[in-house]
DNA sequence: CCTCAATAGTATATCGATTTATCTCTTCTT
DNA sequence: AAGAAGAGATAAATCGATATACTATTGAGG
């Protein structure tokens, strides 16, 4: 009667419907059907004259499927196989809980930072199967608060949070980078600052630098006072003293060179009596050393300048940047590992801390001091 | 018999059922049920003692709903609100074939250029109600034609490729920035190149620059060719020769300084007869900044440099970067717009090329040559 | 009193998969 | 021959919402 050229394989008096008559007819693309939409398991299953249920069993090799005869479970790939067969996400994901969806909460989408820790959470991600989100709260508090929110309506599976907090707690596994907060079922991911600021430190210090201006990060990087107390701890223990009027906080949000430049302008307006200055990340860096060209001075003759992060701009620059490097690659991707395992495993316990050491590289940013002010009073 | 302090409103003798008895009394999160899933519409149909398809209609505001009484539907708002009700996304998608999803396909997450489109992308979608998920294809065939099937298989509604080129057509609506390649059902965004070119080189040419390299960008960009082609044309209009020796062509993928700067420093070790450089980005423009310094000379006293696009680096790099201005966060925005409309109205047409004007950001890295090498001869 | 229309809401099928309990045959055992 | 065991597959419930067709009631009009 139907007269196809393509019959189902083991053709046991199989009474092929309508349906399916129409749809090898109509094959112009084996993997859609004569509506237009794509094979699903009842097309597959009135094709074969099977159930559902064993398709379902098979295509997912899952434990029931120990009952199904090979000669059966062979039909069916075929047949999945032939008409590309792909199950509907939503519906699985309605069914069995599990979106496969991470959503990755982030301040902005600028140069440098997110988009490193981004692409090892990407890499990793897609590596398992997962897809993600992205949004960007712009430090804004409505936006800050909605989109977990958001995220959560949409049923992600669990949370990447880049300098973020949450307001409010969430029902799934979340991992923070750069957060520091201390919340029940959120680990986070942080760098070693202390470590961060004996490597800058003495690299100024050895170099010859005592008078160190500091520009610490605005309140919304989350990373601030962790570095800040590093810094003066360590300032303390080598003998620099921080004087306030050579510590420049910048407070407006960004990624941007823009942010630290105008600070480090007004800074070189009221006073010169400081040989390096320390900026928050490498951004920050750019936008000093551009404020020390426009002052009429140099880097580093005039003024060492040393960032943070290690951005993939640092390196050619000019001068080129001495930076204290943030594997954020690592992390971003150390990140989504960790997420994955205790979205997987939600019984087992996990740290909640994971540290990653910074690396000090030098570059042309910093030398030593042209005439090495000493302040030899200590304390 | 059930003695809980809020009852529903309007008590028209319903027989509260004992889950909602145990909802009730359990509620230490008014948008829990007992057994910690979300509030359904089956739960709020069940405590107002209607039935699921009220509820929704009441909900959703449908066409349906004139049918239901004022009051009823006041009762429904209100338990909604007080229950914190939010229909279940993959439900909703599953039955009406609309994620509010977009798939955006891109090269790689870098500084620059791709973060710019992004934000706004993503400040357009996410005002729509739209989320998007993100995978970056590193230029590999492999997930270049992996991504967007895996994206179609997770039921996105349209997709944003920046600067990438589909292999395989897809069933939804497509929006290419950069990507140039006229397809059915793909709407183009993308820059005006000869007016690119045109403001590039008259602004050279009136310095007085004569003898220009070009830096051709990879074949992965895919506006390479056009700009390239823009160029050319223009170049033989104001009648500045393209000697081939200086027409350098970076071969390696990526968006990163890295990819300008081999490629200036070997042409100023084999030859230094030429006073400025067109780079085919910032990033690049970047990297030959760095070969220049290296190589001993300045720019833009000895050589002028000028990039594309209008990184926000590029206004504070040493020397201030002279560029042409893409409005890239504008682009993304067009693109999403375009898109949701498209994906909203699917009869009406639709352009299929929308053209941005580039714009001429004149900074520091241009600069009359020191020694004019005029050329006379003409073709 | 009957009909028509409007009002208020519900029953039911559906979207496309997953999952568990069940059902039907064989075949083997005793 | 009865019963157990196992192989092979399925029926049916479920996930949570949406959309269409339908019922029941009321009131107005003739």
């Amino acid at each position: 009667m139907a007269d196809h050229d393509s019959s189902p394989p083991e053709p046991t008096q199989c009474d092929t419907p309508d349906m399916v008559v129409k749809l090898i007819q109509s094959m112009k693309r084996d993997d859609l059907k004569a509506d237009g939409r794509p094979v699903s398991l009842k097309t597959l299953a009135d094709y074969l004259g099977l159930s559902p249920a064993t398709i379902s069993l098979v295509v997912n090799d899952a434990p029931g499927a120990k009952s199904i005869g090979a000669k059966t479970r062979q039909r069916v790939l075929a047949a999945a196989k032939k008409f590309n067969y792909k199950p509907n996400f939503l519906a699985r994901s309605l069914r069995t809980r599990q979106s496969f969806t991470i959503g990755v909460v982030v301040p902005e989408l600028s140069e440098g930072y997110f988009p490193m820790v981004m692409s090892g959470v990407e890499q990793h991600l897609l590596h398992s199967g997962y897809l993600h989100f992205v949004v960007s709260h712009q430090c804004k508090p409505d936006l800050l608060a909605g989109y977990p929110q958001l995220l959560t309506e949409r049923a992600v599976d669990g949370f990447i949070l880049v300098n973020t907090d949450l307001k409010t707690p969430v029902e799934v596994p979340v991992m923070s980078i750069s957060g520091h907060k201390k919340t029940r079922g959120v680990s986070n991911i942080n760098l070693d600052h202390d470590l961060a600021a004996k490597l800058a430190l003495e690299h100024l210090y050895s170099l010859g630098h005592r008078s160190i201006a500091f520009m610490k990060a605005p309140p919304n990087v989350l990373d601030s006072e962790f570095r800040w107390k590093g810094i003066q701890q360590l300032a303390a223990d080598i003998g620099i003293s921080m004087r306030p009027e050579l510590c420049i906080r910048v407070m407006t949000a960004g990624w941007t060179p823009e942010i630290g430049y105008p600070s480090v302008r007004d800074l070189l307006a009221a006073r010169r009596d400081f040989t390096a200055i320390f900026c928050f990340n490498d951004s920050a860096a750019i936008g000093a050393i551009r404020a020390i060209n426009d002052a009429g001075l140099r880097c580093p003759e005039d003024i060492s300048v040393i960032g943070f992060d290690d951005i993939a701009t640092a390196n050619f620059t000019t001068p080129r940047l001495t930076t204290i490097r943030q594997p954020l690659q690592r992390m971003g991707e150390v990140a989504a590992q960790l997420l994955l395992k205790r979205i997987q495993h939600p019984k087992e316990s996990y740290p909640d801390t994971i540290m990653f050491e910074p690396e000090l590289v030098v570059r042309e940013s910093t030398a030593p001091p042209a005439k090495p002010v000493v302040k030899k009073r200590k304390g």
